[in-house]
DNA sequence: TATAAAACTTAGCGCAAGCTAAGTTTGTGT
DNA sequence: ACACAAACTTAGCTTGCGCTAAGTTTTATA
């Protein structure tokens, strides 16, 4: 009588799974634009609407109706027609994000990926990838880093 | 006069990376169904709508709405209160995604992540995942798989 | 400094993907 | 064979995230 429960149980978990990369997803939006704010601050001084629009490929108006959600959930602060700057939170998802980004950018190219199509999957990638997975794709960057400066592989 | 000009084109790429993204997760749900249609025909001989509920851990009603997208789109058939099916177009879909998460899955384990992070991770980077990339994958794969039957590298 | 251009906001729309609650159909078991 | 349970559908709601069009504010320039 174990055959059925084990499929039950199979369904559980895979469910899990779904949800959890839904979760996933509404942070998405979230984590991409703080990354990009925090950019914009930095190289430029200031984040605004229509720059932001300019880097993400939406419109001004599309812009302005996530910034309220991110004002709303305590990522960022702005004044009308002001530039858009970040909490703590935010700063600190920023990052987090940009690390992450960084991490699997890298580990793409590492892996013998072209540079345009690293930047694009890591886009994609970056919002999926566990605390685990980074770990090891830290791991075999290093790893990597070492064999390319010429050192030996153990 | 051209930092004003790079500075527009890099706008423009980062731009064009997102819409990539944008454009991929419409594909998702998509894939995820008609990939767990196809499991679920294979091991049960049918797909109900309740079993795809019980398996991606949301409603009947969730999975009636989808269904009937699906069928919009020319993935799937199906008629009143009777089990789903795949079409041409459909199958092929899930037989693209399947190989992509598999793939996707046994080089996240190969690099060392656990078996049940991996399945987590893998769930929501697949649909991220480029040809490139994924050829990336498996020549990695291919490569430690050999060692590890005791063939040497090169 | 007045006016035109650029930036920003608001209003109102659409679609995807989730939900609950209520109703209908199918299939089972006594 | 009929009643009840399970499966399915429908209606109606919510949020996110995109859009256009129209209006407002700020900034720059003639």
């Amino acid at each position: 009588m174990s055959p059925p429960d084990d499929r039950a149980e199979e369904a559980r978990r895979h469910a899990e799974r779904f949800q959890r990369v839904r979760a996933a997803h509404q942070t998405e939006v979230a984590e991409d634009y703080v990354e990009l704010i925090a950019q914009l601050i930095d190289e430029t001084g200031e984040a605004r609407v229509v720059d932001l629009a300019g880097w993400l490929g939406v419109t001004n108006a599309t812009v302005n109706n996530t910034i309220q959600r991110l004002q709303r959930d305590g990522l960022v602060t702005t004044k009308p027609y002001r530039s858009i700057f970040l909490t703590d939170a935010g700063r600190d998802l920023a990052v987090e994000s940009r690390k992450r980004h960084d991490i699997v950018r890298e580990f793409l190219m590492a892996l013998g990926v072209d540079a345009e199509t690293a930047d694009i999957d890591a886009e994609g990638i970056e919002h999926h990838v566990s605390d685990a997975t980074l770990e090891a794709f830290a791991t075999y960057l290093a790893r990597s880093t070492n064999t390319a400066t010429g050192r030996r592989r153990s």
